[in-house]
DNA sequence: CACGTCACTGTTTTT
DNA sequence: CAGTGACGTG
């Protein structure tokens, strides 16, 4: 069997399998079997080094890697279980598992939350302001981003004004920073990057825990070394400096994300933290033709800061790069989509065979539309992934605050959605009140007397409400199951009245994500109940869950093949027969901001490599001269790296010309015509004329949204069913929830003082004619919900609003 | 207090 | 062109 396992490797990989007895570094080229070696390596180990599944640590950079890599696995040893016990995942959810067993001893609960980045901006954006610092110099974004920084280096707040990250023109950070940490703290709350830092720390400061995983993980992996940050980079040698049993397996020419602290310097220097170890070098690729390969290593080249190394190809020669110029985005995506059509046709080849690649995510639209136009069924993945969405954030919000009533996070976002009286002024005493106190917001809120809280009788009434509210849910969680208290809290808390109440699309569609959001969770809850036999499956499993899962990990459709868009950084990993890589242009790709640097000049360029790598056989790449932007028509130069990829293996195509709308007046760019690429390909200054993206716009019949190709639609129950090991039950179809099903308990009991009563129609100055559907509070906060039947449902302060009663 | 309107502004990549 | 924040109105 073992052998049978070697002899499927080449003379590269097979060495570096066979390696186990020291510290090791894996240099594998693009395409040249990375992930092969990895899981071929840990087969080695189970079955020739007779070590158990959990003394293997293997850290990777996606979830789904960690999926895959099992998977392959488990049919090579043709065994399940042991594949499944396997301690394999992403750092995050690796050292958050660790953090949940051990948080007590660092000061925090298990039931901590983690904090994802929309999170921690909106608090350093909330501690700028309660700093009174002016929020144009300490713009929230960079600020939390520097903190981010901060802290893939391994720099505490009380380290932070001696570090090279401090900045003497924003000295304030470092204040934000240490107030961060604290509101973090009392909240119960980590970011991602505390994940890494805390786990440092937990090993740092614990002697005793840091030998127990020792002890458990005999053998330590880490897959995409390259992009690891310092702070990863320290665990892992806290783990694995006594036994030096570890593999890391990198490409510093594909490292991307030194954005998020990965450090380049960490695979460059792996010989120096470790005593003896060895390098191994992959070099033969087997994904490309050597077109491909070739045109990739005369781009890398032109890097100054790389680990010398010679990736070659011995499949056929194949065609050239192409390089296609189109006018205008419009056509970039209509060149692109005919492409796909007619390469399609010529090689008998599947949708799901070609994707397409760009910068930046907000690129993604024309090919959107042209896909649609065109019928392509396409799956974009990332972007605004499903639980990013507003409305499934606040139902998972209200989660949170259950299993951590400490969330500072989620109690924001929920006190007052829907809308019940607790607004942003008695939201800012809390957390003045808790800050002072140096306690967490649902502690002021659990005794507003003892802190002095300072609220109106009204105001500290309402306030009660809610902490009922919230405390009737936590005290089910021991005794229900998550999908049933999940649905109440949705009832109860007034969101599903809320998301019910308009009938516009984009109600309706908020309604079909939290109805997926729904059945996604009871799938869960029926798969683990299956494996974990008839133990209720609490609110706070299923938040664990979901905490860490990304759009991107959701796997590719199998049942219908789509072409796929997305990000050259989430294409990492990743291959396909045919990639356009699009938007070649200065100022998009490399991006404006990384123009001023060397440094990230280079990733920019690491980052092209990243993307030509991913082709099998056709890489064919596009620019447009006029571009919609900013919502203006922006003219772009093309991108300066096109001139770095060698002639040889570049096509360069004439700009196509489009007869029926240019027919008469030539295009500037065109003006020579000849066999040349256009002038501007010869970076040369345009003629600045006027144009208009679509001069003549085609009559195009209005199209509703094809089902059938919604991206989203599925991605969410996807997502769950790989968390939850890919079995998992079909679900039956909810019934939507009613309005009418759940009146909230208790709030709605109080007598109304007006003549105003439920089911009355009444005729308002603005909103025309309505139904009244719910009465509520006295006096001065009395307040009605009527439903318009041309405005759609609005809520009435009847102190104010001028209507009539019709009848 | 809630909601609508209007002006402004800023742009990368993601666990 | 979004998405956000300031402001006025009911």
């Amino acid at each position: 069997m073992t052998s049978d396992l070697l002899s499927q490797l080449n003379d590269g990989q097979r060495a570096a399998v066979e390696y186990c007895d020291g510290a090791q570094l894996v240099i594998a080229g693009a395409g040249s079997g990375k992930t092969r070696v990895l899981t071929y390596k840990i087969a080695y180990l189970l079955q020739e080094k007779g070590l158990k599944p959990w003394q293997i640590l293997a850290l990777t950079f996606t979830n789904k890697a960690a999926r895959e890599m099992k998977e392959r696995i488990a049919v090579l040893l043709n065994q399940q279980d042991e594949a499944r016990s396997l301690q394999m995942g992403t750092f995050h959810s690796i050292f958050a598992h660790i953090l949940r067993v051990e948080a007590q001893h660092i000061g925090f609960q298990s039931n901590f939350t983690i904090y994802d980045q929309a999170d921690s901006r909106s608090l350093v954006k909330s501690i700028i302001k309660e700093l009174d610092l002016d929020d144009k110099q300490y713009k929230p974004a960079s600020v939390a981003d520097r903190i981010s920084m901060a802290k893939n280096h391994l720099v505490l707040p009380d380290a932070f004004p001696q570090s090279s990250l401090f900045d003497k023109k924003l000295p304030k950070v470092h204040e934000v920073y240490s107030q961060y940490v604290m509101r973090c703290r009392q909240a119960n709350a980590m970011d991602f990057d505390d994940l890494l830092v805390n786990t440092f720390l937990l090993f740092e400061q614990h002697e005793d825990v840091r030998r127990k995983y020792v002890e458990r993980f005999h053998y330590v992996l880490v897959d995409e070394y390259q992009d690891t940050n310092y702070a990863q980079q320290r665990i892992i040698l806290q783990l694995t400096r006594e036994r030096q049993r570890v593999c890391v397996v990198g490409d510093d020419a594909q490292s991307i994300y030194s954005f998020r602290g990965a450090n380049i310097d960490n695979i460059l220097n792996f010989r120096d933290a470790y005593d003896d170890a060895r390098l191994f070098k992959l070099e033969q690729n087997y994904r490309s033709t050597q077109n491909i390969v070739q045109a990739a290593n005369s781009l890398i080249r032109k890097n100054e800061r790389q680990i010398p190394k010679d990736v070659f190809s011995r499949n056929d020669e194949g065609e050239r790069l192409q390089l296609k110029p189109a006018y205008s985005d419009k056509e970039e995506a209509i060149i692109v989509c005919n492409d796909i059509k007619r390469l399609r046709r010529q090689e008998q080849a599947q949708w799901s065979d070609f994707a397409i690649l760009y910068r930046t995510n907000a690129q993604s639209r024309s090919f959107e539309e042209q896909m649609r136009k065109d019928n392509i069924p396409y799956r974009i993945y990332g972007g605004m992934s499903f639980y990013q969405r507003k409305e499934i954030k606040d139902v998972i919000a209200y989660f949170r605050l259950v299993a951590n009533p400490n969330d500072e996070e989620a109690l924001k976002r929920v006190i007052n959605y829907p809308a019940r009286g607790i607004g942003d002024a008695t939201v800012n005493k809390i957390v003045q009140t808790a800050t002072t106190y140096g306690v967490s917001l649902w502690t002021v809120i659990t005794q507003p007397v003892l802190f002095h809280l300072d609220v109106t009788r009204g105001t500290a009434a309402k306030l009660e409400n809610f902490r009922q509210l919230v405390e009737g849910w936590m005290g089910r969680t021991g005794t229900t199951d998550a999908y049933v208290l999940g649905h109440a809290i949705i009832q109860e808390s007034g969101v599903a009245l809320d998301i019910h109440s308009s009938r516009d699309p984009e109600y309706l569609s908020r309604q079909e994500n939290l109805e997926e959001f729904l059945s996604g969770m009871q799938s869960f809850v029926e798969s683990r109940r299956e494996e974990d036999e008839g133990d209720h499956v609490a609110l706070s499993d299923f938040l664990q869950e979901v905490a860490l899962l990304t759009d991107l990990d959701s796997d590719g459709d199998e049942d219908q093949p789509k072409v796929s868009l997305m990000t050259i950084h989430a294409a990492k990993g990743l291959e396909f027969p045919t990639v356009f890589i699009v938007g070649l242009e200065e100022n998009i790709f490399p991006s404006l901001l990384s123009t001023g640097s060397m440094r990230a000049l280079e990733e920019e360029r690491r980052l092209l490599y990243v993307a030509i790598t991913r082709a099998e056989r056709h890489c064919i790449m596009t620019c447009a001269k006029n571009r919609f932007r900013y919502g203006r028509m922006e003219e772009d130069e093309p991108s300066r790296f096109i001139r770095d990829i060698n002639p040889e293996f570049l096509q360069v195509d004439q700009p196509r010309q489009q007869a029926d709308d240019f027919g008469q007046s030539r295009l500037p760019w065109q003006q020579r015509g000849g066999s040349r690429s256009s002038e501007w390909m010869q970076n040369s200054r345009p003629v600045a004329t006027q144009f208009r993206a679509d001069p003549k716009p085609r009559a195009i019949p209005p199209r509703r949204e094809e089902p059938s190709v919604n991206p989203f639609s599925e991605s969410f129950e996807r997502q769950l069913k790989m968390a939850s090991g890919g079995r998992f039950k079909p679900v039956r179809q909810m019934a939507p929830a009613s309005p009418s099903s759940s009146p909230s308990s208790g709030s709605s009991s109080s007598s109304p003082s007006s003549s105003l009563r439920e089911g009355m129609v009444i005729e308002h100055q603005r909103f025309g004619i309505g139904t009244v559907v719910k009465v509520e509070g006295h006096g001065e906060n009395e307040k009605a919900t009527v439903e318009f039947r041309n405005a759609g449902t609005k809520q009435l302060l009847l102190k104010f609003a001028k209507f009539s009663i019709v009848r």
